[in-house]
Formats: C-alpha cells, sequence, structure tokens
DNA sequence: TATCGGTCGATACACTGTATCGACCGCCGC
DNA sequence: GCGGCGGTCGATACAGTGTATCGACCGATA
C-alpha cells in the first residue's frame, strides 16, 4: 500500500525533520509552544491530561493543527520526554571530584525533575530516548561513571554498571511517583493510603501466612520516599565499587 | 453527592469481594474465565489488545456482563498481575543455601514470567500489588533476603536491599521488555531496529558532542538482553553484599 | 400459576487519535 | 492592481475506548 516509495527525503525521526517556518497568524504556532502546552497539562493533570485536543485548546488552534508540527502523538512525548531531559543533564564545569558525589548528583537531578513532572517516569524506561537533550543527559551520566576508579577503560564493566545504575533509578522512580500520584488523584495522602488499606492488610497479616512481610510492615520507622530512594542509590554504588576492586 | 453512606457493606477491594455465585447461562462465566481470556489478549496484542468489549466478545458475552464480577477495568489488570505473580513465586521446598542464588532465582523466575507476558513489566513499579499471589511473591523475596547474613535482625538494612533488588528488576525488565514489544509492533528485530535509527545516531555521534557514547555503541561486544540483565543484577548483590560487612 | 427481583445487555455519552477533504487566504506573476 | 494558484487550516468522519443508565426478560419463590 501507499506505492510511492520513491525517494523519501523527509527524515523520519522528529529530532531531524525541520519544523514548519513560523507564520504571522492570529495564533502562532511552535514545537516550542506546542510542547510548553503539553508540559502545563501533563504537570496538572497527568498524562491522562495531554490529549491532541485539549493541546490544541489551550492554544486556541484546532486540534489537525497540531499534526503540521508533530507526525503523531507519541512524538509530541518524545519531546515531552526531551524537554525533562534538559533538566537534567548537569550544569556545565567543574564536576565533582567523588565518583560518588558524581552520581549521586545525577541521580538528585533526576528525581528533581520526576518530581517536578510526575509523568516523565512513565516515559522513562521505554525504548531509549534519543533527543538531543537524553543524549546529552546519557552523555553526562557515562561521563560520571568514567571517573570511577578503574571503570574507564573498561566498556563491558562500564555498561554493567551503566546498566544497573539505570534501571534502579527508572524502578525506583517509576514506584514512588505512580504511589504519589494515584495518591493525589484520589485525593489523600500516603497515610490515608495507609489507612485505607490498612484493614485489608492487617487482615491478611493477621493470618500469619507473611510473617517477614508483617515484620517489615510493623517494625521500624518508614524513612521518608527521598531517604529510602538515596538509601536505595548507596547500595547500587556499593555494587559499582565492588565493580572494579 | 451519591448521599447514602449509611454502612458500605461490600468490600472495597477486589480481593475481599467475593465473586458473583456460579450461574447455568449459556456462557457461564467466572473471574477466572474473564482473566483466563484477558491473559490471552494481552499475550497476543499487548496490554491495549484488552478492552472491555474485546474481553467480553472473547468470551460471547455482552461487554456490561464482566462489570458484575469486577468494578472496573484496572481491577482486571489488577487480576491479571496477580496471575503473573503466581508464577514467580518459587516452588515450595528447600531453598538454595546460598542468599545469592535465591536472589538468582527469583530474578530469573521475575524475567521468565515477563517473557511471557509481555506487558507485565508496564503494570510493574505501579502502586504495590496486595493480591495472594503478589504478597506470597513478595514474602518470598523477603525470605530470601533474610538469609543474607547478618541482615536478618536489621529492618533498615533489609528495605534497603530490598528497594536496590526490587528496583533494578523493575528498571531493567521495564526497559527490555517495551523495546523487544516496540521491535515486535514494527515487525523487525533488534537488528533492524538499530539498522533503521542507525544513521541518526552516526550522524549525531559524528558530530563529536558524545564521544563516551560513540565509544560504547562502537566498541565491545554487544550483550544480549539476558546477559545484560544478569550482569546488572550481579551489581546489585555485590551492593547487598556490601552493606552487611 | 402469578408475581417479583435480580440479571443481562442494548443504548448512550463523552472522549480518544488521526485520515480525509473542501474551502479559504496570502502570495506570486503578470 | 488583479487573477489564479498552492499551501494551510480545521470541520467532519471513523473506529475505537470505559462505563452509567435503564428497559426487558427470565427464573425462582409464594
Amino acid at each position: 500500500m501507499t506505492p510511492r516509495r520513491t525517494a523519501e527525503p523527509e527524515p523520519a525521526l522528529i529530532w531531524e525533520r525541520p519544523e514548519p517556518p513560523a507564520r504571522r497568524t492570529p495564533h502562532p504556532l511552535s514545537r516550542a509552544l506546542i510542547v510548553g502546552a503539553a508540559l502545563e497539562l501533563a504537570d496538572a493533570d497527568g498524562l491522562d491530561g495531554v490529549s491532541i485536543r485539549r493541546v490544541a485548546a489551550a492554544l486556541e488552534v484546532g486540534p489537525m493543527r497540531l499534526y503540521g508540527y508533530v507526525d503523531t502523538k507519541s512524538e509530541l512525548l518524545d519531546l515531552m520526554a526531551d524537554a525533562v531531559y534538559a533538566e537534567i543533564v548537569p550544569p556545565a564545569g567543574r564536576p565533582p571530584q567523588d565518583w560518588r558525589a558524581g552520581l549521586r548528583l545525577i541521580a538528585a537531578l533526576t528525581r528533581r525533575a520526576a518530581l517536578r513532572h510526575e509523568w516523565f517516569p512513565e516515559l522513562l524506561g521505554g525504548r531509549p530516548h534519543l533527543g538531543p537533550h537524553a543524549l546529552a543527559a546519557l552523555e553526562a551520566k557515562l561521563a560520571a561513571l568514567h571517573r570511577v576508579p578503574g571503570l574507564a577503560g573498561r566498556p563491558a564493566e562500564l555498561r554493567r554498571a551503566a546498566a544497573a545504575f539505570q534501571s534502579y533509578l527508572v524502578g525506583s522512580l517509576r514506584t514512588e511517583l505512580s504511589e504519589r500520584q494515584a495518591d493525589r488523584a484520589e485525593g489523600r495522602s500516603e497515610e490515608q493510603w495507609r489507612d485505607a488499606n490498612s484493614p485489608y492488610l492487617r487482615r491478611v497479616l493477621a493470618a500469619g501466612r507473611h510473617p517477614l512481610l508483617a515484620e517489615l510492615v510493623v517494625e521500624g520507622e518508614h524513612p521518608t520516599p527521598g531517604e529510602e530512594f538515596e538509601a536505595g542509590l548507596e547500595v547500587v554504588l556499593d555494587g559499582i565499587a565492588a565493580l572494579v576492586c
């Protein structure tokens, strides 16, 4: 179908496709404007709040207008993700000498971005993002890993460390943020969630088939999500340290 | 709204709500039948292939019929996730003595389930799953962590180890499976994907702003996803080991 | 056997992403 | 200055989605 296979000059990826030239109309448009409106909607209502129709309405424009700047909704999501990656690229200048501090910085930047844009972790962990800011963030991550003593020259070990580090970020942020998001959607805090499910959990645990889980729920102080994130991160950093010694 | 606040006897969670009694009709129904049909659809077409209408059609039943067994579509997804957790619970009997082997077993079972049901990682990492099999799998994970020498009595450290381990599983499986799924959706293998994006990546890397990334893409043999998963896991296990010594 | 209560599913509603295509408007050549 | 044309815009349409509503039917009880 669509047999015209003769020379497709339009680049397939949005990162290489130029956007249409600006044009004087009552409601001028650009990818930047579109992405800005979409970010606002997503920050307010989550990813479900982003629909072509709603973004267009926010820009006082017909829905079909957007398809001149973006081929598909998922391209719009790619642009949104790349905009968040821009917040993750560490500031240029002297990076921390201590490699652990360097990786902690990247982790903190990533978590900060995820807290600002709770929908971001949902987009993470899919097929790799190839936008300019995503690539810059990736390069920065690799640079931080290069400063681990003994890791610079060994691509296999570096790959393992990168996989573990990145997977931990994706997994823990996705977990933390989707909980927070669900809580807010139902208009209750984490306290209230535990209260809501508490009766059920208490009944289940009272049955005695989950002694270790019961112990963990009851015992000890429950750390804040931030502390939990950092604590798990230290485990991963220790693992990376063990990789080379 | 809906002012009848007087005594809501129906349990809120599906895990405690009994399903309606079986009934002799031309097309008898049950949660098990519904979940079975939904699993089949999801395995074949991904999570997008699961719609109330399609599940009902597979059972030769009107769509609204399902709402007698399930309050909402997300409850159906919860049931589907719990069915997969059943495949993750390690077989009863003597667990491996070596704690690393115990954690590797759980990781392997989780990955096996994710490969069988590529949509499963998408459901992971949301608000914690509380179904019976999910809780059993969680208990097994805690049991494996309890066999780490020196971790048994320390809930704080155990929590950190659990967070790192679980987050790694979620992150790496989500990444791996969503790539594989996207590849298959477009009918091409991983080889072909790299070829499709290769021109773009080559152009970007040729610009020289991402030397470390370029080095990593070019250099070294690319491990299979399974090897990469296990390699990253070892980093996490090393980190857990470092937690107690 | 007559009635009642519960179950089923047809219909409806408010959405979604996007293909199609007619109409309009601004710019260019004359 | 004006005619025509090409590109842009957006109204409309289509095939879906989850789920609320409600009329009709059917089986079991009195």
